[in-house]
DNA sequence: ATATATATCTATCACTTGATAGATTTTGGG
DNA sequence: CCCAAAATCTATCAAGTGATAGATATATAT
């Protein structure tokens, strides 16, 4: 039947290199998108990022954008990895009632988790800015990335805010502080360079949990 | 001399047509580059946007950089305009002693500004996203906008916010949380269609500000 | 070992990109 | 009205884009 390269995605087979080269390409793809952009991104130089040549992408991938679904696929992944546990964990307290010092402590925890998943150091800059890109202005990866990520991020969030205050708060304002909260780090990622050139503390991440538990304090104990 | 159009940019002249057009090209690359960026943006795209045919780009700004480059000093124009005031008001302010509760105030006053200039209806939202592409991964117009916008900004804010601790607060921590502040309210331009369609509040700005003073109030009053 | 699925490669396609040449029309001062 | 400057247009170019055809090499099961 099919003796040639199959026009869709190839899944790692049992063949031992081709799921290498599977790999490589995903991890090139991540950087090459996560700096330029789908669009902007082009398929050389992912290919030469890769060690790989220019045909073995839509040979594993289908092409441009199953590659790049397969990105963001990987990315909702990454951070199921690194911050999925105490997600969970939120979700669980949440289906009980939660008094407002608990909801805090949560928050507390869900935050620094998420500061210290996105602050670590490696190529998790350049997935942060692909999930920003994508919901700045929405490409062919928007559906995942804001069904899987942005939206649960921002639902749990708000509502451990909505309890912390005690339910003394409108649903759309806690979502709001929510997006605030959450955009305040992912935005220390983007700019992540310049933040560098200008600021020097010890410990980056420290030093923005306590800021972030400072903040939430703040928003248990208004006013 | 020069019988045909040059290869440099065109300022307006004296003739009527010329400055409408220039003016008409350069809205349309301002919303263009700001939905898709540098590379992603065409120049025929920007041509049909502002009803022109495309060697009017080169004719009157030189080429595809060149029309970047003038988008980007006219929102750094356009942020003098919005929030340059209160901005030289604070940096009077600062040359002479302050008290903490006045630096709040100003604090509050100056993010107040941006909240409103950055929330404002329109195509704000394309010239805040153009400039945190710009900051995330560098293009042409990058030192424009971070020696004319980014630093200045956050450096003024920094400022304010070490004076409202009272000075007991490190130059890095303060920088932090003004590129964490300022960041909160640039994450929700970005996100803004999708902030919308999860959160519905009377006015917006006004409920962000809101929420700015609270925490501002609380870094006058920490712990 | 041999056959067959899997993987990799070279060469090339059709298309879009930014830019320019050069002709043509419009503008506004004299 | 006339004419030079300014503005606009059509047609085209060279370079780069994503994708594919089809040949070749490699790996695994039997």
């Amino acid at each position: 039947m099919s003796r040639h390269a199959p026009s869709a995605s190839r899944a790692p087979s049992g063949y031992r290199k081709g799921g290498e080269t599977h790999a490589r390409i995903l991890d090139a793809a991540l950087i090459e998108f996560g700096l330029h952009g789908y669009a902007a991104a082009t398929t050389r130089q992912i290919a030469d990022r890769a060690a790989v040549n220019l045909p073995a992408l839509t040979y594993y991938f289908g092409g441009k954008e199953g590659l790049y679904l397969a990105c963001a696929q990987r990315i909702v992944a990454g951070y199921r990895d690194g911050v999925g546990t105490v997600a969970q964990h939120v979700a669980d307290a949440l289906a009980k009632p939660l008094a407002p010092g608990e909801a805090a402590a949560l928050l507390q925890r869900l935050m620094a988790a998420l500061a210290r998943f996105l602050l670590s150091t490696g190529e998790v800059a350049h997935r942060t800015l692909f999930v920003q890109r994508e919901i700045a202005s929405p490409g062919p990866a928007f559906e995942i990335l804001y069904a899987e990520l942005w939206r649960p991020g921002i639902e749990l969030a708000a509502e451990l805010i909505a309890h912390a205050r005690g339910g003394m708060i409108g649903e759309g304002e806690a979502r709001l502080r929510a997006v605030m909260m959450i955009s305040s780090l992912t935005g220390l990622v983007e700019g992540r360079d310049i933040v560098a050139r200008a600021i020097s503390v010890g410990d980056q991440a420290d030093a923005v949990i306590a800021i972030l538990e400072e903040q939430i304090e703040g928003i248990v104990r208004p006013g």
